[in-house]
DNA sequence: GTCTATAGGTGGATAGAC
DNA sequence: GTCTATCCACCTATAGAC
């Protein structure tokens, strides 16, 4: 097993500096001290700031919709389904990240456009998901729900970052789980 | 009606920009060049950036307070209520603006320690008020809820907090409408 | 209270040697 | 690919005149 590349690692760190301290709370400076390189050396990989968020984004989506292939693969469930999703944010929250998209939303008024844009994108996948598990769940009697099943998706996306955010800030994993349940509760039928 | 005073002033324009920009995302110069006064005078009145913010939390607090103060003076139903609170926070995002502290939780990690206990403050007043129109609510059955009124708090202002915070990125108001209206349903009896 | 001037530090970014 | 050296813009903050 090779070390991995140094364009991954420099990814890595990023990703971790951006979920804990928001694109705006890191600089080239930090990356640099964790890995023991000189600044000059990121900037071969990333050359502007710009470039590194975009392709963290890019990466942290494709990484995203791996984790909802592997859960369509594990179960057919759909409220199964539902609650290994909300456990993906668990997890990120467990190891005190934000998800790394829901950082990036309250950042919005400062991002370059690109960084916006690969965000809504971000976004855009995630809710395409859920909407096939909402249906699924509506047509199969699993799950019972009012409006449409984008709406729905909107609500859990909604409902689980905020819950993730504010939850982080008390440092109370019992906080999110108890809303992350009562979210899905609410779709029982 | 004398001219808001100078402190008040810049608390004005730092309150916008952290709602907009977050509290990493915006310094002491844009302020000045928005009043058009230099710098230096505005650390005579707030020597550190951290004074500032934290003087800016405490306001935002009392002002909020005010405003559901002023909601319980002027309905005693309790899905009324519910619904002009979840009013507040649609005028401030129609403002293009983030609730204050939703803004802090995500820069949680880089923030002083007096403004994150006065975050934290915000949020446990906030969920006090709903955790007395939830449990009126419940007594004179015009609320239905399960599990206890603080979990149904926190899922209240998780809920809005995370809609915002997304609906903002999408310039959709109509998307944070939808979320909250869906939240606040499942509250009917 | 507000100004000019400036200190001392950090930000992102580049040139050019190795 | 990584380094040294450096640029320049910007940051928070202070001293001292007015």
């Amino acid at each position: 097993m090779a070390a991995p590349d140094t364009s991954q690692r420099i990814l890595d760190i990023a990703e971790r500096l951006v979920q804990t301290r928001g694109f705006n709370g890191f600089s080239y400076a930090d990356i640099a001290q964790s890995m023991k390189v000189t600044k000059a050396s990121l900037h071969y990989h990333f050359p502007a700031k710009a470039d590194l968020g975009a392709r963290l984004i890019q990466r942290y989506e494709r990484n995203f919709l791996a984790a909802l292939q592997g859960i369509d693969a594990a179960t057919s469930s759909a409220p199964e389904k539902l609650r290994r999703y909300a456990a993906i944010y668990e997890d990120v929250l467990r190891d005190n990240r934000m998800c790394l998209c829901g950082m990036l939303a309250a950042e919005f008024g400062t991002l370059p456009k690109a960084m916006k844009d690969d965000m809504r994108h971000y976004f855009d996948a995630n809710e395409r998901w859920l909407v096939g598990v909402l249906a699924q769940g509506k047509k199969d009697k699993t799950l019972r729900f009012s409006g449409s099943a984008a709406e729905v998706a909107q609500s859990l996306v909604g409902a689980l970052e905020g819950a993730m955010m504010i939850a982080r800030s008390y440092a109370d994993m019992g906080r999110f789980k108890s809303v992350a349940d009562r979210t899905l509760a609410s779709l029982a039928p």
